[in-house]
DNA sequence: GCGTAATTGAAAATAATTTTCATTTATAGT
DNA sequence: ACTATAAATGAAAATTATTTTCAATTACGC
């Protein structure tokens, strides 16, 4: 079930929120892009088309669609505050291509093994865990292998 | 091999830095903790001892810690810059406690039967992971289970 | 259309990080 | 021990990132 800027307009609407045009701006933003952008990115391009949006409007809807869960995170890279919409409802993680920033989606993580084994030697009680994979995506292994 | 302040301090010679007493200060704050932190936290602790250092020695102390591999970074629970010693030397991985932030080490992640399923089912090539576990270490689930 | 609570953006405030530069210091070589 | 010197330090300013405040605006249920 992908998740289209449409439906994440609806489900705002469901959950008390307001849909303006800047936060569909936002939205639209950062469903075009296949990487993940950082909050000074999505405020240039929403700029673009809708000059005269606050980047204070950005960081508050960012903090919204984080807390509805409808945006993702990434990590790699250094970047720690960057963002993409949120494509798979279920549990999932990343793969962050380093030379295009490319995200793409994996489902089954399939951690239980070694989180079972964790709890084991070290008697930590395993909650939850942050996975993502870095390297290269397979259209810029083909420009330069 | 445990990399204890000492053994730290002469790596760094060996790589051209110099010994201050303020770098010792640094690697004596991050060593003294079983727990990561932020480059404000360190700065606290290491004022202690060595009021009228600046906060831009921490910055700086932390960039050559971290390019020499001295000192691991930990990104659970929104922290995504803050630091610790690194203890094993080799490839490994963090479990977070979310109660009390204590860091416990673990090695032999073993994801390459996942990477390689992700190479063949998305044609990434993977060259990196990060990988870090949260929950609640031994103690604090004592405390209150 | 109205009323109203939510939202917005300018501006100021705060926090985080980096740059600059004159002064100090660790240490290699004597 | 004494120097010479390149590296390191810290105060201050500059830059960047984020949050708070608040008066004006706006989406949307009635
Ligand atoms: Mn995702
Ligand atoms: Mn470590
Ligand atoms: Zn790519
Ligand atoms: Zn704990």
């Amino acid at each position: 079930m992908k998740l289209t800027e449409k439906k994440v307009s609806s489900i705002l609407r469901r959950q008390g929120y307001k849909l303006t045009p800047q936060r569909r701006a936002v939205l639209n933003a950062i469903a075009a892009n296949k990487d993940h952008l950082t909050p000074a990115e999505i405020f240039d391009r929403v700029r673009r088309e809708y000059p005269g949006i606050g980047l204070v409007t950005i960081y508050r809807t960012l903090d919204i669609l984080t807390d509805l869960g409808l945006i993702c995170e990434v990590h790699s890279g250094g970047h720690c505050r960057s963002y993409l919409m949120r494509r798979p409802q279920e549990h999932h993680h990343h793969l962050v291509c380093s030379d295009c920033g490319t995200v793409t989606d994996f489902t089954n993580c399939d951690l239980s093994a070694l989180e079972q084994r964790l709890s084991r030697e070290t008697g930590f009680h395993v909650e939850g865990h942050l996975l993502e994979f870095s390297g290269r995506c397979q259209s810029c292994q083909t420009i330069t292998p």
